[in-house]
DNA sequence: GTCTATACACCGATAGAC
DNA sequence: GTCTATCGGTGTATAGAC
């Protein structure tokens, strides 16, 4: 257990340092030398626990997404609404990538990349098909506007991801920013309520 | 003249090369010397013409970025009304993304990498001023929502995004592409008009 | 302007001691 | 598990002939 915990630690600690790393300069701009310092322990320990440099990108972003994924399960499951399922969803998206911008900036570097070929699809679907059949059934019960799913959850998650955008370049004051996200909310409910 | 030419002709070819490369390899995975066989060409042309791979990058970058701009800004000077306009912008980017997958799937990997700091802020504002100052006016005029300059742009821009990821992904028959990109468009009116 | 040949730095990954 | 030392491979960029 003790042992355990210890490789946890270093694991956690060479994630963090390559997350940093990756977000200012770029996967290749980053050599694995500098990772394994910045974690504070030796290159040959480094490749101990990730034994490409590869797997240690991809396990980074599954990581994050895992994180993220938590997050979100967590904040919707005292909704009962749909509306208000999905406003929480949209400020909690919203919250965690203002309290976690280099995980954010990191997996927009990540999905555009060709590094996201490596990531098997159904891992990717993991975490978006629950919002995927949430959506479904306020389609089917006439909340939103019976248009395609795929379409739909598009459009949130494009909505979302821009207003993210908008917020870490601006960056409002705390009631300016709330107010902000209100307002969108309600721009995107507007768009996709039956 | 023909001097001039043959310089052109083979920037381009080397412009060519290297998107291509980078949208299947990465701009990391794509050596200097693979971009100069592919264009047919020595590596030490290559740097003759690109004094280093970064600035080869940044200029494949802007190329694009104008090749767009020109297109936007022909295509949207026949139409009057403020609606038929911000259509013809909607619609003209999203068949320039379909006729040049390569093109936008390398700007949006360059948006979203360290890169993107290399370009001077008023170069990247050169291409947006247009549209920016056409939303300032309708807003004024009470055909837009008065909301944020900026917020509205982003909404604007991350619609059209988002369902051009849609566009690749989905590859709909030319009837049914058209109807998609007409009803998005309207949600899209429908969620910023006054 | 274009080529060939090459310098030389750097990086990912391994070997082996502890 | 962790370190130090190092190898082999690769990539950017240059030098110099044509």
């Amino acid at each position: 257990m003790v042992e355990k915990c210890k490789v946890m630690d270093k694991k956690a600690k060479v994630l963090d340092a390559a997350l940093k790393l990756f977000v200012e300069f770029g996967f290749h701009n980053t050599p694995t030398s500098k990772i394994a310092k910045e974690a504070g322990i030796s290159s040959g320990t480094l490749f101990y626990f990730f034994p490409t440099k590869d797997e240690l990108v991809v396990a980074l972003y599954l990581d994050i997404k895992s994180k993220l994924g938590c997050e979100i399960t967590e904040s919707i499951s005292q909704e009962t609404s749909f509306k208000e399922i999905l406003k929480k969803y949209y400020t909690t998206t919203l919250d965690w990538a203002k309290e976690h911008r280099d995980e954010f900036k990191f997996m927009e570097q990540f999905n555009s990349s060709p590094y996201l070929k490596k990531i098997a699809e159904d891992e990717i679907q993991k975490y978006v098909k629950p919002l995927k059949e949430l959506l479904q059934n306020a389609i089917d019960e006439g909340v939103l506007k019976n248009m395609d799913l795929e379409i739909l959850f598009t459009l949130i998650s494009g909505h979302t991801f821009s207003i993210n955008q908008y917020l870490i370049i601006s960056e409002p004051q705390e009631s300016k920013r709330e107010q902000i996200i209100s307002e969108t909310f309600d721009l995107l409910w507007q768009m996709i309520s039956a």
